[in-house]
DNA sequence: CATGAATGAGCGTTCATTCAT
DNA sequence: CATGAATGAACGCTCATTCAT
């Protein structure tokens, strides 16, 4: 039973946890949440997609725009966790932490490009209040992090002064967010042959990071 | 009637151009689209913003579809001839040529937030076809300019070789965006009072102006 | 075409007014209401009654619920215009004049059973506020009217004092409705041959007239 | 244990005997029926207010509709109990059977108001056979018995000739159902202060036995 | 090229009921 | 006789679109 997939279990009706259900249909509104947006997405699709019977998402999360703020919920734990353990390491020079932070950010993206594009999307629409305040909070202690490692790296001379640490961040979540976005556009122009998925996130990962430490470099003012 | 708004050329049944009152549709469902993405717009909604009969919408547009793409064509139309015209310039060197770009796209995005705002969801919901098509055709004109611009700075010596052209071109775009959307943000953060509308486009057009460039000239490899 | 009933016009797809249309959905409803009661009585249902397309509710009445109101306020006007003409009449003696509101609330009720079944679920549900306050208006004025009629016949001597006005008319409206659901019972019990609904209607008002004026000379102490 | 009300024997999950719990279900459906009306009460709502598991309601009554069934098995079993007794004395005089009718049915709608709203919207529906029966059996056997009653009374010449029984018993479940429906209206018509809930019941008993009873003795032609 | 009226399709949600334990 | 989980059916309603004029 280790092997076989979610998928498998449901149709062969083998028991599963209420929780490992729950996740199961977030996954699948999430992928459909991606590609069609969340209006065009309709509970019945998400229900076959996740192969429950449609009322059980009323019944799990009480609402379509429920699940919506639960698929957010799920996803936001895991990035706070690793933003607050980042600046503990005393040891680590700012720069690096610095690396840390653009490795840790395009992983995370690469690896959930799908809630990173529905999370695009809601930021544009601001409909949903509960996801809007989830965001805000995420992004001002995001914003905080990184202003008290600039700081450090100010107190240590090897920062520049007067850096713009939102316009910093925003270019990071920036072309991170484009190159997800225009990734076969990408991969087309630069005659890249249609790599296995993993190989793929290598290699976007590689040229992100490399061209982001890059400009950060120059907008910190830090010379290696 | 050179005096009267659209409203009241509407609201008085003077005789109206069909041109005009197809862009006065296309500017109330651009308005519309932007604040709730396309589908929660309803064809309804987009006629009672502009005034007009419901059923006007279909005849003149064909659908709501359609309607989508006749926007995304009337503001496409400007974009495209200002970026051609870019590099007959001979006399310009290229970093002046890139400042214009940076400065051009900056203007662009801060004078039509909205229609921004669609485009880059349309990006990630892929739905529409034909303004995928649109886009893609944009994206490689966009592309292949900021190329041949490229290359004359290489062959003038002034630029870096082994550019990554669209990883730069996404930086742009991306960085633009993100302050877009995060406008509110980035005033609350930098303790901004509320500025008039013009002021603020100023204001962030000058800080993403100044941080691009700098980021350009690293990218490019270009020394003043 | 004007022997053709709302039923055939609507199959033959004839012209037809809105507001006849509205009417004519409005019966259907009444009907089903009365049948059925207001929540087991779908849309659907009303909308197969009355030969009409289902959407056509929303679209006249805006929901279920404000249709129901529509009809409260189709019923209700007549019943109004009536009861306000009844105490003009100067040369009448005070007790014609309650001869005539018993003769005509029985009519009325007789006349419009179905409806009058609807307003007494919906007075014990009292769900319905826009209803409730239509009907608690309509109760004043009624009993204020009766209550003057009253006042003008312990002024001529001809109706004892202390009378309980709303025991009164409670008992009118009250026997009259449950003559109207016990229909078939006191039929039956009487050992009635089935009736034409007219005959049937005019031995109930004769029955309830006599009954009724018997009860209300002694409630008012009027002695011919 | 004596002391306990049901609630606390629910909560504390104490052993219970299977007909007490019964009862206290039928008790929470019967105050959402009368408050809400049969079809717009959800077993859920049912399960809530009674603190019992949704599915229990299934297994216990079999269904929805088989529950109200019981209620009314339940709420008629006493009605007919003492109904039947009544005409058993030999030495009361007619008028004071009468009379206990008028006290007893009375009291028994003051006491059970939401049972008696939920058969009167039930009279109206006429939806559920098996209460129609039920309903009608009681009905006849109440004819019955006051005919016996008129019959005694005619036979010892204190009662007029051609008396229809089934009109004045109308009278009576009518006018006392008037008056349960619009109890605050009476109220405030007659500018009572709040009473306290067993001080209206009395108010109302009292006001309604005197105006019946002189009602009946006009319809019975009975001279005190 | 205009419009009020109309409509089929499909929406998110809720329902009474049943199942597996 | 108990229960949390689950479900098919149906609910009221809204949608983009079309029709008759």
């Amino acid at each position: 039973m280790i092997l076989l997939n979610n998928c498998l279990v449901l149709r062969f009706n083998l028991k599963m946890e209420v929780k490992d259900k729950k996740k199961h249909i977030l996954d699948s509104a999430e992928k459909l949440f991606a590609m069609k947006g969340f209006e065009a997405s309709t509970v019945r699709e998400i229900a076959d997609e996740a192969n429950v019977n449609l009322a059980m998402i009323s019944y799990y999360f009480g609402s379509k725009e429920k699940m919506m703020e639960s698929l957010f919920q799920e996803r936001m734990i895991n990035t706070k966790l690793k933003v607050e353990q980042l600046l503990k390491n005393e040891h680590m020079p700012p720069f690096g932490k610095v690396e840390i932070m653009l490795d840790d950010y395009i992983k995370k993206v690469l690896e959930n490009e799908a809630f990173y594009k529905i999370l695009l999307c809601e930021q544009v629409m601001k409909k949903n209040l509960e996801i809007i305040r989830m965001l805000k909070e995420l992004k001002l202690s995001y914003a905080a992090m990184f202003t008290d490692l600039v700081k450090e790296g100010q107190k240590k001379k090897v920062f520049k002064k007067n850096i713009d640490v939102l316009l910093a961040l925003n270019t990071m979540t920036g072309t991170v967010t484009q190159i997800i976005i225009n990734k076969e556009h990408y991969c087309e122009f630069n005659n890249i042959e249609v790599l296995q998925e993993e190989e793929l996130k290598h290699f976007l990962h590689s040229k992100l990071f490399d061209h982001l430490k890059n400009i950060f470099k120059t907008i910190l003012g830090y010379e290696s």
